[in-house]
RNA sequence: GGGCGCGUAGCUCAGCGGCAGAGCACUACCUUGACAUGGUAGGGGUCACAGGUUCGAUCCCUGUCGCGCCCACCA
């Protein structure tokens, strides 16, 4: 006998161990079926599972296990990132508790380190992806470290520097002063923060009391300015042109320009140059061969090139003494208060970022790119929601040089080599490079890879590549990648072109993309807000199958989802009803019959749920197969708790109560058949519900669910429709019933009469045919059919029948009145609408036979519904 | 500046040409032999606003307002 309520930590466990135990999850079990594969997006090492992940991998493990079940051979690739920067941080700091430092480390120490923490602390998102239920391949998880995925970093860093696709460069880069690397475009986050525009006066030299005033956010850059540019038809300037303006505080002559970069409508009209901290007058210093004066030290503080005083400075402090210094000298003009936006790094949103001239490692990914884009025009990729596509498109369409060196430690090494004089040397190995010098002595280059350079290999770097795997041919490209819409430019747009690239084929057939997870108040969630929905406490308080269920039914085409307690509390309830709508059938006897076929069943309620059960199925199947999420879990629900439990289990009560031993097996197994086609269709949603249920109710013959069960195909189970359209009518009897007996105040306990009033004989049979239903539901002691109204009754109309309850002393009858009068008024008001519609000639003449039909009957029923409530008004007056 | 998304019940959201829906919250009643993590009945809506297309618009088109996001720029 199952337990009251299900109890999801006590069976978990459990239950994940006997899934990993009978190597269900392993790809390549079926090796004649037709493969489906979802790479996982890789969490970092340094993770913790957050409510985004849980939706993620929930998805992912929803669409694993519905294709298992469907009989394909379903690989889930899992593993971990190894994210540079984060990684590289936590063992810093710490390092930094035990006195510790990279630095005093060196390279090769500071690495075992961080192998170190890794062995120990790395493996805890993949031990929480598996208390969610995720169904990956653990056998084959990957690192982006590994030997395996390093040696395919390595190959294909070669061969796109061998294309002349990588290259070495000086030129600006966005600079982190607290990390001292250099990161790519996409990992600058612009904040808009108020600040000040500083109105400078420059004078102009050999013509005393004249000054060009240029505006400044940054007032300390002007130590490295090499020019001040005008427009060239800006009339104001004309005569400055060519002249030299002396930089105030250093005394250094730098040229008035012309350019059409300045424009004359945005601040006075003349702009300071500054080529070393600005990515604009990179540009014009270029054109015009400018100077680069570079100001800066790498970690932010102002360097030798700058006046003693300023020197050693942070950029903060320089900027005050410089404000302070021009406005003794009289040379501020004013100041304005602006609010502009400033680049920040992405990680902590404190760093400013500065420009800086620096070598690094560019690719060139234009040529990537275009193979992309035409992938995805051709349909060889699709995004769902296609919207995300032109987001992509726009992306790579614009795209610039990927930087894709860090001056970071963790991470894979650039395959570069130097000799004495400099000359590169770039190879798969050391000895090779060596060779490729003659034998010199050879440096490598300190650098690593920006952590999405490997990522974005991952989708072939996992299946073996650059050897010829026989995973590789048989699972790229993937069926489908699902993701968030925050990583399309990071990750999902590189996959693209490195598989586009490498591979000559696009690394999945399908994107899906999620919404974002936000709190219960639409907060964005974030550490310092305090406001993490830990999908954990959740899992721990109302079990992994709830956390699932209502991920699953919030995910969609919105951008942002909102989760928290009391949501998934909904979730554990819907478990709970399942749970219990087995444990009634357990309690009545429904058990699996071997061999059991729904097409046979005579009853009409039995004819009608396998019909539903069918139909169901099919809705689930459509919108898993869609990529509907929520659709399918909506289906789903819909069926188990409105129509299996609320009415079928009901119906089957007096069945099951009753004599009739024929029925009453008939009943069970059917009751038996449909739990199990429920506890199917809803595995991939709710796995450890469904599998424990799986087991328990019919222990005698099951093995697990996992391996066993194959997904319902009910496709060709009688419609039976006269079934279905009996027990509706049923249905909606019951239901006037019920609700004329709450109008009335009929007391819970007392039970009444039903008179049916019809002269239909369909009617009639169809009463007594279902009488016992009827009556036990509507908690009836009578129903009967007759064409009289017995004196002192009231009558309602339900559906084509009319109820008539004896009234006894228990109906307030003013109150009734004043109901009936409003129901009518309501009838009326409906009879208008439809005669002005069906007295449209336009209507009636353009509008299909069948919404004239129904519209026809509608009106033809509210007609009904009328006259019979003004007899009862008549009657009750 | 360019682009995208969203305004539907008190709240969170589905629906997207032909009865306006769910969950939570609310009201009343019900501890009935699966389930109070439940049941029954109910209240609550100019589907943001204005035009247009259509026989018919919450749904399609145009515009307006409001909210959010992305990209670019920022002297």
């Amino acid at each position: 006998m199952l337990d009251k309520t299900f109890s999801p930590k006590d069976v978990e466990g459990r239950i994940y161990a006997l899934w990993q135990d009978s190597g269900a999850f392993r790809a390549g079990r079926r090796s004649d079926a037709e493969p489906f594969a979802i790479m996982i997006p890789p969490p970092n090492i340094t993770g913790r599972l957050h409510i985004g992940h849980a939706l993620n991998n929930t998805l992912q493990d929803m669409l694993a296990r519905f294709e298992r079940m469907r009989g394909k051979d379903v690989l889930w690739q899992p593993g971990t990132d190894h994210a540079g920067i984060a990684t590289q941080l936590i063992v810093e700091r710490q390092l930094a508790e035990r006195q510790m430092s990279r630095i005093g480390l060196g390279r090769e120490k500071f690495l075992a380190e961080i192998w170190k923490w890794k062995a120990e602390s790395g493996g805890a998102i993949t031990e929480q992806l598996r208390r969610l239920g995720a169904s990956a391949d653990w056998s084959r998880e990957r690192f982006t470290m590994d030997e395996g995925l390093s040696r395919a970093v390595v190959k294909v860093f070669v061969e796109l520097y061998r294309q002349g696709l990588i290259y070495k460069d000086k030129r600006l880069v966005n600079w982190d002063p607290r990390l001292q690397t250099a990161v790519s475009d996409l990992e600058v986050e612009n904040i808009e923060i108020k600040g000040h525009l500083w109105h400078i006066r420059y004078p102009i030299d050999d013509m005393p009391g004249t000054f060009i005033t240029v505006a400044t956010t940054r007032p300390e850059t002007m130590l490295g300015d090499s020019a001040v540019a005008v427009h060239p038809g800006d009339a104001r300037y004309k005569k400055l042109v060519g002249r030299m303006a002396v930089l105030p505080l250093t005394g250094r002559l730098i040229p008035i320009i012309a350019d059409e970069y300045s424009d004359p409508e945005k601040g006075t009209g003349a702009v300071k140059i500054t080529p070393a901290h600005d990515f604009n007058d990179f540009e014009v210093g270029k054109r015009h061969g400018l100077a680069m004066i570079n100001i800066l030290n790498k970690d932010g503080t102002l360097n030798n090139d700058v006046p003693a005083p300023y020197r050693g400075l942070s950029r903060e402090a320089a900027r005050k003494k410089i404000v302070a210094d021009l406005d003794a000298a009289g040379l501020l003009d004013h100041v304005e208060s602006i609010v502009h936006s400033v680049p920040h790094d992405e990680k902590t949103r404190t760093v400013v970022l500065e420009p800086l001239l620096t070598e690094q490692w560019y690719l060139n990914v234009e040529p990537l790119a275009a193979k992309a884009i035409a992938a995805v025009e051709k349909g060889e990729t699709k995004f769902v929601p296609d919207n995300w596509t032109n987001v992509f498109f726009g992306w790579l369409r614009n795209i610039r040089p990927w930087c894709i060196s860090r001056q970071l430690w963790w991470g894979h090494q650039i395959p570069v080599w130097y000799d004495a004089d400099g000359k590169i040397y770039c190879a798969e190995s050391e000895d090779e490079a060596r060779a490729q010098a003659g034998g010199k002595d050879l440096t490598r280059d300190p650098d690593v890879l920006d952590t999405w350079f490997s990522s974005a290999l991952w989708p072939f770097s996992t299946l073996g590549w650059p050897d010829k795997t026989p995973e590789l041919a048989r699972f790229y490209p993937t069926s489908v990648l699902v993701t968030g819409f925050d990583i399309i430019f990071f990750w999902v747009a590189r996959m693209m072109m490195m598989g586009t690239h490498f591979m000559g084929d696009v690394p999945f057939r399908t994107v899906l993309i999620h919404n974002r997870v936000l709190d219960e108040q639409g907060a964005k969630m974030s550490k310092t807000k305090g406001n993490v929905v830990d999908p954990l406490v959740l899992i721990d308080e109302f079990g992994a199958d709830a956390l699932r269920f209502t991920l699953a039914l919030a995910a969609g085409q919105n951008r942002d989802m909102r989760i928290g307690p009391t949501r998934v509390e909904a979730g554990r309830n819907f478990g709970t009803k399942l749970w219990n709508a087995a444990r009634f059938c357990e309690m009545n006897g429904c058990v699996t019959v071997p061999g059991f076929d729904p097409a046979s069943v005579k009853q009409t309620v039995n004819q009608w749920i396998v019909a539903e059960t069918a139909r169901a199925a099919a809705d689930v199947t459509a919108a898993l197969e869609a990529l509907r999420s929520n659709e399918a879990a909506a289906a789903a629900y819909h069926f188990v708790w409105d129509v299996f439990c609320d009415w079928y289990l009901e119906f089957a009560k007096p069945l099951f109560n009753g004599t009739d031993e024929a029925v009453k097996a008939e009943t069970r197994a059917t009751a038996a058949w449909t739990r199990d086609q429920i506890v199917k269709l809803l595995h991939p949603f709710m796995p450890f519900i469904t599998e424990e249920l799986w087991a328990l109710t019919t222990p005698a013959k099951r093995e697990t669910l996992l391996i066993e069960a194959e997904w319902p195909k009910l496709a060709s189970l009688p419609k039976s429709e006269t079934a279905v359209a009996e027990m509706h009518w049923v249905i909606d009897l019951i239901k006037g019933v019920r609700s004329v007996r709450s109008e009335m105040n009929v007391p819970a306990g007392a039970k009444t009469t039903l008179v049916l009033t019809s002269a239909l004989a369909e009617t009639q049979a169809r009463l007594s045919r279902n009488r016992g239903v009827i009556e036990t539901l509507a908690r009836l002691n009578e129903a009967k059919t007759g064409s009289t109204i017995p004196a002192g009754s009231a009558q309602f109309v339900i559906g084509e029948a009319v109820a008539a309850l004896p009234l006894g002393d228990v109906i307030d009858f003013a109150k009734e009145r004043a109901r009936l009068e409003k129901e009518l008024k309501k009838a009326e008001d409906e009879i208008a609408r439809f005669d002005a519609k069906l007295s449209n000639e336009q209507f009636v003449s353009r509008a299909p036979e069948e919404v004239l039909t129904e519209q026809r009957e509608r009106r033809a029923e509210a007609a009904s519904l009328a006259a019979r409530l003004r007899e009862a008004v008549q009657r009750l007056a």
